[in-house]
DNA sequence: TAGATTGTTAATCGATTAACAATC
DNA sequence: TAGATTGTTAATCGATTAACAATC
């Protein structure tokens, strides 16, 4: 069984929800074709990446959707709870929490937040209020609650003693919001939401564009004069 | 000149970041080579990426640190400011105001945001007080305050409306937090920032180190067993 | 000059697309 | 059965890595 390459992985998530929005127009059936004609992709690309996991479709009728949501969920993980904590309950932080635990059917709920600023301990976010405690009490926290997931929205000159904490206790992944790359064992997974990267990236596409005007109009002016 | 591969794209903005630490650290040159190291990627891809853009580096001596940054700065269209709007003044959104708008010096900077509940309407958000419009006035504001990028932080139920405003108007790009692909003219730029994707990514990845570790666990017992 | 390191061409590797036999 | 569509192999395309001549 060879490795998943990460570009497959990669497109899961966006599998999973078309497939959730498929389900709930009640449609029950749709082959690679019809797949590809929605979301855009090739039909080769769809039936190469579900083969990656094994058949989950049958010659002659398609995928049936809602078996095919179920599995991809599970191979996802979403199939299970996941229990996260906060680390840094600024604005984003706060935002976080709120969100994901007013729609906890999706799998991951928040059961604590974690702050240095003494003002913010004590108190509690949202309206299930997850507490916030301080600093001291994170490791044995996440240990004895069996904490999966730590959320990292703290500034990145705080990040890496806060890694080094987390690489003390039994944490299997880290949400990364801090601006920077960490390094941790193989054991915790780690993914990185970096919003300015992402925002760079959009800018980026706006400076190409206005580039591709400028030459098609310079063109355009060019020809006009022959 | 051929396109850019969105792949040499994804990796700007991180050698932007090294490349600002390397500043900040006042280091003046660094080669591929050096850098190779300190990112974990290959020298051979950095020169390859770099040179995408027009050679930086100098033959014997490597890349000059601030005339790199400053150039993919540039390419990146960080080298002038941007201005946005928020479309969806909850949590999210108002973390994201008072986030980016704490630090000008980047580049991007809300300089109003807009809200379907008029109970949100006429307040303000964070020190520098952007305030909180209703939904009419959206489309008018942005082709008369001249707003570059227009931020999605509202439910995927009110996107499509939402698009459809936007297109008609001057706007350049729309940094999507709501949950589902935009279809958009080719004129209007879009980045995506699917939280629950990168969540779910994650999932996959504590599900495959633990089904690795059993696995390993399994052999290891059956070679014990010998 | 000699040593270092880029810019760039060539080789390799991996991912995507096309094609089609298997089969429902 | 005939038609449809998968699963899978083969062909193509693109991205990464290696190698090295150019040159500072």
């Amino acid at each position: 069984m060879r490795e998943i390459s990460q570009a497959v992985i990669g497109r899961l998530p966006r599998y999973y929800r078309y497939l959730g929005d498929l389900q709930q127009e009640g449609i029950e059936r749709v082959s690679s074709r019809e797949l590809s004609h929605i979301m855009g992709v090739t039909a080769s690309q769809i039936r190469q990446d579900f083969n990656n996991f094994g058949g989950f479709g049958q010659q002659g009728y398609g995928y049936n959707v809602d078996h095919l949501h179920t599995e991809i969920g599970r191979i996802l993980g979403v199939d299970h709870e996941h229990s996260m904590v906060l680390i840094g309950a600024g604005n984003l932080g706060q935002a976080l929490v709120k969100y994901m635990n007013s729609r906890r059917d999706r799998g991951f709920y928040f059961k604590a937040a974690f702050d240095i600023s003494p003002k913010l301990q004590g108190k509690s976010i949202g309206e299930d209020e997850v507490p916030i405690y301080a600093m001291d009490n994170l490791a044995g926290y996440i240990d004895s609650a069996g904490i999966d997931i730590a959320v990292l929205t703290i500034p990145k000159t705080a990040a890496l003693d806060i890694v080094e904490v987390l690489e003390g206790t039994q944490i299997k992944a880290i949400w990364n919001f801090a601006h920077l790359d960490l390094k941790v064992p193989e054991r915790i997974q780690v993914e990185n939401v970096h919003l300015q990267d992402s925002l760079m990236k959009l800018t980026y596409s706006i400076g190409e564009y206005e580039k591709r005007q400028e030459t098609e109009q310079s063109t355009a002016k060019k020809s006009r004069r022959k």
